[in-house]
DNA sequence: ATACCTACATACGTGGCGTATGTAATCGAG
DNA sequence: CTCGATTACATACGCCACGTATGTAGGTAT
């Protein structure tokens, strides 16, 4: 297993979604020319359309990547926290640091959802919701939380975090919306709790 | 005033929106090409430039009409509530219902923020938020909800609405789901009041 | 060893956006 | 009332970018 032949074939869909990421993060989706970004690479868009069938097709493989580095992510940050409640906290602040990060904004929640349609549908739940998802199952299990259907309140939270995280971004000053956002988001959390 | 000839161009500035507004709800902004609905339109591309400068101008326009007829709607809901907690629950819910009608959806949460950027920079807050941020401040003031800084609230709200929304209308059983999300949602409002 | 297939590159057609230009109708000045 | 200027569009053109069809070299299987 693992030859040299599927090696190569690994590095170069590694290159594409790589270069895809980069174009797709600074510019946007619709202005990233194929040739451009493939040519960076080192490659054509013979490679692309052979690997990912369009540009969509490449979006996608890049928003999989990028989803599975976010669940990672938090998945640590949970982990890693003194108490359940601390660390689901922590992990919702953590979502919301990550989703001011530009290129996440960009590919995750802005061009993604517009080309591939709602995150919803991308796959069953991506992994970033499952993350979220799984701390308030542990967090109900411990009777730490109301009752509450898990999936609906991380999907809210999911979705309250990230247009958080756009006003931030795309405020004038986003220090002092920051601060606003994050403690208005805290309050509404504590309002999850027994 | 309003004399003849501005009646007309007028006019063609609503048959213009009018048609970009069918268009890009129905087969989304990407997709529509501009020769075909202007054509449908009794027009041609030369007006579109002229009234609006570019597309995206013309998605401005359309996004400017819809976001003040939803306004419209959420205060009259408001409006005609017996309390005004009802009023801004019944607030939220039709603000979740609107984001289920397919224009509104596709246009106002997927494509709008895709091509202009976040909702919080198209103009000093948009009509729809403003709405909500209105009712949270009476009830701040009449004490019926918790110390939160209303605009904060307000956002927290449209972008946990939305992506209920969303959530609902590419569900396999919107039904079952709605009722899952409306009950969440209710959950996390009764966490604002005192 | 040879025939096949995979993994790309190259070449081409098409469609759609933006712009530059044309034109007819309207408005304002004298 | 007349004539120049401006407005409100339509027409024509160029360019870029996507997708597809085709070509080819190297690896794979028997």
């Amino acid at each position: 297993m693992a030859r040299p032949r599927t090696e190569m074939i690994a590095k170069t869909r590694a290159k594409l979604i790589a270069a895809g990421r980069h174009a797709f993060g600074r510019i946007g989706y619709a202005e990233a020319s194929m040739d451009d970004f493939t040519g960076e690479a080192g490659l054509t868009r013979g490679a692309l359309y052979h690997h990912f069938g369009d540009k969509k097709g490449l979006l996608q493989a890049v928003l999989l990547e990028i989803d599975a580095e976010m669940t990672e992510r938090l998945n640590k940050v949970s982990a890693s926290a003194p108490t359940r409640w601390q660390g689901f906290v922590d992990e919702c602040a953590a979502y919301i640091e990550m989703a001011l990060e530009p290129e996440i904004q960009r590919i995750m929640f802005r061009d993604g959802p517009a080309v591939l349609g709602d995150i919803s549908q991308w796959q069953n739940t991506p992994g970033c919701i499952a993350a979220l998802s799984h701390s308030l199952d542990r967090l109900k299990a411990d009777g730490e939380i109301i009752d509450i259907d898990t999936e609906t309140a991380a999907r809210l939270i999911n979705g309250a975090s990230s247009h958080m995280a756009l006003w931030i971004a795309n405020a004038e000053k986003p220090e002092t919306v920051s601060k606003r956002a994050v403690a208005g988001f805290r309050t509404m959390l504590e309002g999850l709790r027994k």
